[in-house]
DNA sequence: TGACTTCGTATGTATGTTAAACTAACTAAG
DNA sequence: CTTAGTTAGTTTAACATACATACGAAGTCA
């Protein structure tokens, strides 16, 4: 921890921050910019120079003028570079191609059903080396051109390794996705957990300094932005939230522990919900089981209603005791479950109201789009891809 | 977030980290400071001498040759000034005094029994100037004198305004704890959650980046150290890991939530297995509570061994619950039911073994001497008395 | 004794931010 | 339509700081 400072990292921070507003700002000038970060005017102008020249950032024109001359506005040139974001769920990959200013240029949803026919790591490999093909292919010419993949995955992950450690969903433990996709790929691969890809993906939309993102499906994850910055943990493992007991008396979870959240939060709280009630939905494919209980739930059927109610009940639970112990400022919901969440919102509101500590009780609970993992993939990729925009890290 | 650099902010950080160098290392010379920061040997010189005429540092002598020149060793000033730090719990108020080097020169306890004999502000305002007027007495005289005292209190605490929010188990609610010691003393008054003045503490000593302090007596808190940095949240009120719930069919607690760990994991706890057994202890100090089933258990009897078991299995699960969403390096475990450490470490560890996912299965649980969170808050008041020393947030 | 090493300092240079002067371009009052 | 005042952006000089280099001091070792 020993930050030493010189002139060349002085203007590399100074310069960061420049560009940092102009990516938050759609439309701003050097003066502007001097004002806001209280850098002199001809530092900006200075700074904003070698950025131009780095075709990072574009001049569009003149401003309204205040009484004197008029400003010349500035923009981040969103199209100075591309990136692909993947999101690998159990029952669907979600693949996007998005420009350096994060816009989603185009898009490509595959369903898998891993649960029904298991993937090996090498099948995968080749699926999201095929996804990466396809988008590939719409990628228009740019300055720094494509510039990286990331990749979020449903487990514990080593994001510094490109390693995924262990996905229990998908039976997959050890596998090394950055020296796989090498074979396939010679783009830089970044990988990383999939709601730690939610969660940057939000705090870049937000700029909320403190969120939790939860991904609930199949399996429950929570992403963690502290400070904006994304939270990893000592071993980079944190954020393991669906393995947190809300119950001493639940069943045993495959992680060793007894009643974890996600016994009572994920898909499977749903079935049991439905098997208790004797209404079990045996030849529904994985990838819709989600989207036809909605369905039946919004049709009015009271077996669907009374599962989602109890989920939202565990869900509130577990998402009152993360209020208490983070105290943040949104809440961010993502995940097939997140379709139901116009079910959920009223329990879950009011869980949260009753059972938070008072200075929690008001923190927004709001479902997420639900390409923000694959988003927050390619934003992740696109931090390390470019120095000078906002650090996981 | 606009952090922009120029080249006295430049010049303050590589001075503070040149003195953070000699905070932790106990002898080192310039050559030795410069090597580890990779500053230039001239620029270290330069800074090094500014803070010998500050008097933050001293020269003590000559090291060994290496082979040249002998080095000149230089140490932190340890005596540079005096902080004091108080921290008030249900039961008793623990005052120290320490030196800049964070050593205890001077300590001492007084017991009250607030929950017997409920003390309102005004009273406990007047009892901690008293022991700050005692402590006072026997500072040396020194080049900073005596730059300030921090508080520690067991509740919500709003630390920038220096008041107490909300004390549960004090029946406290909005003290403004500066203003009203600022009349009996001039001395800046900082004030913080005890917990976070114990993890504070803990992390001075250790330098483990990631860990979570629990302060476990009447009530349960925690502290938790990331990166480097207290976490706070968003409002500045996160770590109530007191009030997270680790049952659902539990007692209705009085933050509103139902079945949280600090109905198990408390001193409460233990009184109801006693009562539950029939072994009630009506006669005795609250402040003397633990000592005595301390006492009994260790004696062997039955009653009060198993209370501590029911304790340590529950505190257990909670634990577990933290270390899952936080992947911290270590565990520091205070309050009074870390006097009972002894008696639940056995369980404590097979639960963490066993039911916490495999990477967290080996973090220490440790106990944290019975100071640390007066000698936290004495930090604390430290880290914003010397702007050079390592900063909380 | 003499060559070599290491520590710490002195001096000049490179890099960067800032302050102030300056030009450009606009608004608004008379 | 002129003129004063304002705002945006650039140029120039001054200043602060870290770094490279050279050097003296004080040791080691053959």
């Amino acid at each position: 921890m020993s930050t030493t400072v010189d002139a060349s990292l002085m203007r590399h921070v100074n310069k960061r921050t420049v560009l940092g507003l102009l990516y938050q700002e759609k439309a701003i000038s050097r003066s502007d910019i001097s004002r806001t970060t209280g850098l002199n005017r001809a530092t900006v102008s200075s700074l904003v120079d070698e950025l131009i020249a780095d075709q990072f950032v574009v001049e569009v024109g003149t401003g309204r003028s205040s009484g004197g001359r008029r400003p010349i506005i500035l923009q981040f040139n969103t199209e100075t570079g591309y990136v692909i974001g993947v999101d690998v769920q159990i029952t669907h990959v979600t693949t996007v191609l998005a420009n350096a200013g994060r816009e989603v240029v185009f898009q490509h949803r595959r369903n898998i059903d891993a649960m029904a026919a298991p993937l090996d790591e090498s099948a995968l490999t080749r699926l999201i080396a095929e996804e990466i093909a396809v988008v590939k292919r719409v990628c228009p010419p740019s300055p720094h051109g494509l510039m990286g993949v990331g990749v979020g995955l449903p487990g514990l992950v080593d994001h510094q390794r490109g390693k995924a450690i262990y996905l229990p969903n998908l039976g997959i433990t050890d596998w090394n996705v950055r020296d796989s996709l090498a074979a396939f790929e010679s783009l830089p691969i970044f990988v990383d957990n999939d709601a730690n890809c939610g969660a940057w993906s939000e705090y870049l939309s937000t700029r909320v300094p403190h969120l939790i993102f939860v991904n609930a499906g199949i399996g429950v994850g929570a992403g963690i932005i502290i400070n904006g910055h994304l939270y990893r943990g000592a071993g980079g493992l944190a954020g393991e939230a669906g393995h947190h007991a809300i119950s001493p008396t639940g069943d045993d979870c495959h992680c060793g522990n007894i009643g974890c959240w996600e016994q009572y939060a994920s898909e499977r709280a749903i079935q049991h919900s439905l098997a208790a009630a004797g209404a079990l939905m045996p030849d529904i494919l994985p990838s819709d089981f989600v989207d036809q209980c909605v369905r039946e739930a919004d049709a009015g059927n009271p077996i669907y209603l009374a599962a989602f109610e109890t989920l939202a009940q565990h869900l509130g639970v577990g998402l009152v005791n993360l209020l208490n112990l983070f105290n943040p400022t949104a809440v961010f919901l993502s995940g097939t479950l997140a379709e139901a969440y116009h079910l959920m919102q009223p329990t879950l509101a009011s869980i949260v109201e009753t059972r938070a500590m008072f200075m929690n009780r008001h923190i927004p609970v709001t479902p997420a789009s639900s390409i923000s993992v694959a988003l927050g993939a390619a934003g992740l990729a696109l931090a390390q891809s470019i120095a000078l925009l906002p650090t996981v890290l």
